[in-house]
DNA sequence: CATTGTGAACTTATTCACAGCC
DNA sequence: GGCTGTGAATAAGTTCACAATG
């Protein structure tokens, strides 16, 4: 017997797969560097090679929602910024909670990264009674209890859950209970979530995984040869 | 001008295909669990069901590896999990580095899910003086003048960037000069690597952008209905 | 005349479906 | 009976190649 039809390719996302989406917001961070030295416009080539992609697959990936680009000059980088910014969401701001203040909470409360991206974390979560009342970063630690009412209060709609493994699924329930739109998981579990509340994880370990495997392939394609 | 052959759905690795190696490591992970919960055996069909896969991709993924299922029982989890520990290079310890010791980076030092999976970082290194010396969670952390020759001393094979934007691309260069095989790069830049080095990406920001984009796409596809 | 946007060709990935096995 | 492994069928994703365009 199999699944119904989940795919892995797309996740969700109005018929567009989740590469696609996953290169917007590379071309994304490429152009916002492109800008910042002073370029103009850029090409699908150009684009392309400093990613690794070809330059049919930029063009297509972008045909997907409009059509953006100057025939005889490619695209006008500030103009493709808003654009791509527009598709993924971030043209505005989103208000986000964190679920989980241990070590990697932390760091990801002092994050420069999201706030520059439009994400900023207005509050957090922890079981440990000694941190309620605390700030770290500027932002107050309340107690899990308070999770719901704070989430409505502040027009939460991201949540990032930063709890060991066991926690984990609890916290992702109490987040879609109190109505998020999207979780961040960094717990190295699969969190089950109702369709209609947005998905990704990140597992630290698992990444460095995909590193050995290319090591060790590389090695054991050198023995044999 | 089209770029060379990047074709984004395979890195490197023998021809297995980075989707593939991607879910293995989710099988693995999954089957953690099982084995954790005292499951003896499972189904192609119950393990995809868990992580929203058919049956027949994940008998498929196996398929590239090898014959480790049973007819009529599934898979043993515990032979499986060392089966697929072998694959992805994770059946031995791995010594890894930090190359800044920043936020993320000291989270990361801390971060009990690399330990548990064969990974053992012993060194960190960082531009700032006044971390010289001193040890966090356990590690001691050097100058950046002294990497090529700690990697050296303590084999390490892996490196891991947590540096600002700007400094990323130098870090990497460190690495490789130092003759590492592999990088996890937290940097939000796109680092260039020679081929016979294998590196992996993670942009905090972009993953958060990838759940930004499922949540207004579903609000669009809501607002047009 | 460099570069886009896109149908057509091609390549890769996923699912189906069933023979073979325990 | 229940389940794997796999060739064949289908679907999805990528690249090619060229007409259209400022």
């Amino acid at each position: 017997m199999s699944s119904p039809k989940p795919t892995s390719a797309r996740s969700d996302g109005g018929g567009v797969p989740a590469a696609v989406v996953n290169r917007l917001s590379m071309y994304l961070r490429e152009l916002r560097h492109l800008l910042a030295d002073g370029n103009q416009t850029i090409s699908s080539s150009q684009l392309g090679q400093r990613l690794g992609f070809t330059d049919a697959q930029v063009r297509k990936d972008l045909a997907h929602f409009g059509q953006f680009g100057h025939p005889g000059i490619g695209y006008r980088c500030e103009e493709l910024v808003d654009i791509i910014r527009r598709i993924l969401g971030t043209d505005r701001q989103w208000n986000v909670c964190l679920v989980g203040v241990g070590n990697l909470g932390q760091a990801l409360l002092g994050y420069k990264g999201f706030a520059s991206q439009g994400f900023k974390i207005v509050a957090a979560f922890d079981a440990d009674a000694a941190k309620h009342g605390q700030t770290y970063e500027g932002v107050l630690v309340y107690p899990a209890e308070a999770l719901a009412d704070e989430i409505q209060r502040q027009q939460i709609e991201l949540g990032i859950i930063a709890v060991p493994a066991q926690a984990a699924q609890a916290a992702a329930d109490r987040l879609v209970a109190a109505g998020v739109s999207g979780i961040l998981n960094f717990a190295p579990v699969t969190v089950s979530v109702p369709p209609g509340v947005s998905k990704v994880g990140v597992d630290l370990a698992r990444e460095l995984e995909q590193v050995t495997f290319t090591v060790v392939s590389r090695l054991r394609a050198a023995a044999e040869s």
